[in-house]
RNA sequence: GCCCAGGUGGUGGAAUUGGUAGACACGCAGGACUUAAAAUCCUGUUAUCAUUGCGAUAGUGCGGGUUCAAGUCCCGCCCCGGGUACCA
């Protein structure tokens, strides 16, 4: 009887779930593993094909430690919040919830499929109340804590009011309390702040909270109704859906993540991360050293204050330039250019992001007027305005080294400034010289020096003058948080008099409330502002906007390891034991933004002593992602046709009627469409020149017949009958066109049928519902199996690397899984023999063992399913039958195979679940060889092999090998030059 | 532009510290079994030349180099994928 995975797949699976196998538990006497999954959203399309991969990896790793001896710590959960279910809740006015919940159910339903072993008793859902009310809580610490740059540590609020009370506050040069971060508030002394009324103490204290209320230049995207963080714009558009993005100021929740850059840069040292994801945050956070440098204005008070990394090309300056939001703008600009700089300033505020990021290359800027006093030279310096230098890095304005800075140099060019040569080794007729490598000239006391010596020396007298001083800049801003949308956490916030207040513990959660609709009101604010009667204490306003949807995701880590305790987010207990992630395994995408923000959260919690970890995850795995082949179709424009042309195509689509074509012979072909064709599409094969087609995308279930790799015919009639522009459409072919279900020949008469193919092209791409490339796991699970679905995934390929999904080797994983089986039965009845092994079945068996072992622990997980075939190969041509091979056979290959490993060791005798059996012991002794099969190469060439017993030295292998007759003739009767025996490896004899 | 990862047969991909390039699998071709098909099993499969057999030559994106020996190390370049984008 052939296995039969359906029966015996489910029957496991059922079995897991009774006995709930995977529990873990918070004490042990075990060493304890914690292997976690990046968080699914629970999307409308299902899982794909894609999701599973790291999902089979980690739980292979997960149930290898099991095997291992650990205590093994797996949950799966959701990310629940988020903007899909809202987006679709506005459309049919169903509540996100009901949709949350139904997506989860499917989740659910195609993951327990698959036969994982997560422990779903600790399973959390973010947008559960029990959930959230702890994310809330962590915000309500955020809020109450703030930065002391001397303990680098967040520490309680009340620290900085004691302060405040007894030494006041210098200012922003007050080094002790605010270090790097700008805080925009005048100096005061103790009697002051005592003296301040409430509302004027809470504006101080919102320039030093972790979690803060202040007016930001947002990311706002009109189409979604809300702001977007900036890892969430990509190229001037939203992440999600593609729409456009603008700045504008408002005022916003953020959190003050930028007091934990430099810990968030230093701490990437300790953790084992893949290197591509620590480099991509080393870029985000973005430190530069440099310093601050005052440039007076002319006859004006006003100073322009600049940030540079390169205070060795002081002398090097030739214009100043600001941002058009800077302040001193309008405070500087002389009369006569006021017109200009108004005008400039307006335009530069009127653009989008994506038209300033599409036109980097434009050059835009004007003149003020003014002029600043370089600090050295006493030189007048004329202070322009640009849209290259950005608010908010830095000063918002930068002194113009155009020699050294090709940037500045652009500007230069294009208003003819002068370019001042400091640095030798370029050519400034051609390009800037920005490379800090050179000698210093033209700079009075810095000439000669080299740019590093430079740099300290101008710092050094650039202190000591009282100019500015060095300064560290971060790219990193401080983190948008809220959302001016429905499904997300309550910031636990509100309003007396104008003043923001946090909830009490005692009050939390603050539930999501009930609204009418899912927009926002007509005055614009959130739609929470719609719930009826939401108010604190009957008459307090409610913080109106909601959780970024990363909130949740920022210590889900922790609820998993005490998901259900209502006392607190975590216990002591419970994060003593498990600590943190030993191994994450998620998407790259994530890089700048969940697994920043995570490491965040841990560093704050961490600094209020509340867990024992300064990072969430010790070892970090991406895994590529698995691409769709989507299926192109297409239509429109001017076409030439293989073998005709078609000389009039005006597609508006009730002028169809009369396409003229032009025949191989020249003649010309009236062909006459029907009235109501309402769109033509054309089979890739007609055409000749793609620039003229556009094409969108169809579904691949319609595919029926693969021409190559880069096209297939696909099946008219469904997509006839698919969408509603396809029904009335013509679908025209090489011989024939096809139209509501019956073929014409190019006259415009009907046929009986065509022999004609209708061809759509094939692309790579991401797999995405809007796409129609959905490969779903089911049909695979459905048609193969779960086990043969893991094997499968982890035989494609490296995990790292993005692939293609596609089925081509499906089969041989399948032959693989009963070829297994039957390696221990005998037809229908399980044959098993008691006899001792043969040496050659032990080398297979423990050959196999050592490769397994160091595969797993190296993530290579596609090399062991090869070397499990290789072994259940060799087994099989020995006709092994052995228990004391099949048994450790079925348990090494239970991480990947679940279920069969369990029907096999069950049907071996014995009655506890394979999942807790031990992991077999590389014996080496039955690897040794006694003798060692030689290539003997000639020149580096391999020409034959001969095989010699291992005790040989070299010096006897080599006399041995020189004996040959076989060696004689590639000899040609030459004396070889050398001879080199690399011993167990190779012998190459030179000539 | 910058940063990161890649480039090996018709395809997915193997290859310890430099030491037999192409494991394993798909596909393809031929064969066995079968009334037939499916399933299963066997043989072959980098290219070119030669072929009765033995074999010869080339070959890991391209061009150089180091070495007895290079897919692997070094230098220069090309291509594809991902990230980032005026950060002073």
């Amino acid at each position: 009887m052939e296995y039969n995975f359906r029966e015996v797949e489910k029957k496991w699976q059922q079995y897991w779930a009774a006995n709930k196998t995977y529990k873990a538990e918070n004490q042990s006497a075990k060493p304890k593993y914690y292997v976690l999954d990046m968080f699914p959203y629970p999307s409308g399309a299902g899982l794909h094909v894609g999701h599973p991969l790291g999902y089979i990896a980690s739980d292979i790793f997960a149930r290898y430690k099991r095997l291992k001896g650990f205590n093994v710590l797996h949950p799966m959960g959701y990310d629940s919040f988020g903007l899909p279910a809202e987006q679709y809740a506005i459309q049919t006015g169903q509540h996100p919830e009901i949709t949350t919940k139904t997506n989860i159910a499917r989740y659910r339903e195609q993951l327990d499929k698959i036969g994982f072993s997560f422990d779903w008793d600790r399973e959390v859902r973010t947008s559960n109340p029990d959930y959230y009310k702890w994310t809330q809580w962590i915000f309500i610490q955020l809020f109450n804590s703030w930065y002391n740059k001397k303990t680098n540590k967040a520490e309680n609020i009340s620290t900085l009011i004691s302060c405040f009370e007894s030494n006041g506050f210098k200012g922003t040069s007050d080094d002790i309390l605010t270090g790097d971060l700008e805080i925009y508030h005048d100096g005061f002394t103790a009697e002051e702040w005592k003296n301040f009324s409430e509302t004027n103490k809470e504006q101080v204290l919102q320039q030093f909270r972790l979690a803060y209320l202040s007016d930001t230049m947002v990311n706002w995207c009109p189409q979604l109704g809300t702001v977007l963080a900036n890892e969430e714009v990509k190229d001037g558009v939203s992440e999600r859906g593609g729409y456009p993005v603008e700045r504008k100021l408002m005022k916003q929740w953020s959190l003050r993540i930028t007091a934990y850059a430099d810990r968030l840069l230093n701490d990437l040292e300790g953790i084992d991360w893949t290197e591509s994801i620590k480099e991509a945050q080393r870029n985000w956070i973005g430190k530069s050293e440099g310093t601050s440098l005052k440039f007076k204005v002319e006859n004006s008070s006003a100073e322009v204050e600049v940030f540079t990394t390169r205070p060795d090309t002081i002398f090097g300056v030739s214009f100043v330039t600001l941002a058009p939001e800077h302040e001193l703008v309008a405070q500087i600009t002389t009369a006569a250019q006021k017109k200009a700089v108004d005008e400039y300033v307006t335009f530069a505020k009127n653009r989008s992001e994506r038209e300033r990021m599409a036109d980097v290359k434009k050059i835009t800027g004007v003149f003020t007027g003014a002029y600043v006093i370089h600090p050295f030279t006493g030189k007048q310096i004329p202070i322009w305005i640009g849209d290259y230098v950005l608010a908010g890095y830095g000063t918002g304005a930068v002194m113009a080294v155009p020699g050294h800075d090709s940037r500045d140099y652009a500007f230069a060019k294009h208003f003819d400034l002068p370019i001042i040569e400091v640095v030798a080794g370029g050519d400034l007729s051609k390009e800037s010289y920005d490379a800090k490598e050179g000698k210093l000239i033209n700079s009075d006391f810095l000439n000669g020096l080299e740019v590093k010596e430079a740099i300290k020396k101008a710092i050094a007298v650039i202190e000591e003058k009282g100019l500015g001083k060095g300064k560290t800049n971060f790219r990193l801003r401080d983190a948008i948080f809220g959302r001016q949308r429905y499904w997300g956490e309550p910031i636990p916030v509100y309003y007396k008099n104008g003043i923001p207040h946090v909830l009490k513990e005692s009050e939390l959660p603050l539930m999501l409330p009930e609204v009418d609709k899912y927009l926002p009101t007509e005055t614009g604010e959130p739609p929470l502002a719609r719930a009826k009667d939401w108010k604190y204490e009957g008459k307090y306003e409610y913080e109106y906007s909601t959780m970024p949807g990363w909130a949740g995701s920022s210590w889900y880590f922790l609820r998993y390891m005490d998901a259900h305790n209502e006392k607190t987010f975590v216990s002591k207990e419970a994060v003593n034991y498990w600590q943190n992630v030993d191994l994450y395994i998620g998407g790259a995408e994530h890089a700048t933004g969940h697994l920043l923000y995570v490491r965040f959260w841990t560093k704050f919690l961490n600094d209020l002593g509340l867990i024992p970890v300064i990072e969430p995850a010790k070892k970090l795995i991406n895994q590529g992602m698995i691409q769709g082949v989507s299926s192109k179709i297409a239509m429109k424009k001017d076409i030439s046709v293989t073998g005709m042309k078609i000389m009039s195509t005006n597609e508006k689509p009730n002028d169809v009627a009369g396409l003229v074509f032009i025949s191989e012979d020249g003649t010309q072909q009236n062909v006459i469409l029907p009235n109501d064709v309402r769109g033509i599409f054309y089979s890739q094969d007609v055409l000749s020149d793609k620039e003229m087609t556009v094409e969108r995308p169809v579904d691949i279930n319609f595919l029926i017949r693969s021409i190559d790799s880069n096209y297939s015919s696909v099946d008219l009639l469904q997509l006839t009958n698919w969408q509603d522009d396809f029904k009335s459409a013509v679908y025209i072919c090489k011989k024939s066109y096809f139209y509501k279900g019956v073929w014409y020949n190019l006259s415009g008469q009907k046929i009986e049928k065509s022999d004609d193919s209708f061809i759509v092209r094939h692309e790579v791409e991401k797999m995405s519902k809007s796409k129609w490339n959905v490969v779903t796991p089911d049909t695979m699970v459905e048609q193969y199996g779960a086990d043969c679905l893991r094997l499968y995934e982890m035989f494609l390929g490296p995990l790292e690397l993005s692939k293609p999904w596609n089925t081509n080797g499906i089969t041989g994983v399948s032959n693989f899984i009963r070829k297994l089986w039957r390696l221990y039965h005998n037809g229908d009845a399980v044959n098993i023999s008691n006899e001792p092994a043969t040496k050659p079945e032990l080398k297979a068996l423990h050959k196999t063992i050592k490769k397994i072992s160091s595969d797993i622990e190296n993530f290579s997980f596609n090399t062991s399913v090869s070397n499990f075939m290789i072994c259940v190969n060799e087994l099989t041509d020995l006709k092994c039958n052995k228990r004391e091979i099949l048994e450790p056979l079925a348990i090494i290959i239970a991480p990947y195979a679940p279920h069969i490993a369990e029907e096999l060791w069950n049907r071996l005798g014995h009655s506890e679940s394979i999942t807790y059996a031990s992991f077999p012991e590389c014996n080496e002794s039955y690897l040794v060889e006694s003798s060692f099969n030689y290539p003997v190469s000639f020149n580096g060439k391999t020409r034959f092999f001969q095989e010699y017993d291992l005790s040989l030295t070299k010096e006897q292998v080599e006399k041995e090998v020189l004996t040959l007759e076989q060696t004689q003739k590639y000899l040609e009767g030459k004396t070889p030059k050398k001879v080199i025996v690399v011993h167990n490896k190779i012998v190459n004899i030179v000539i």
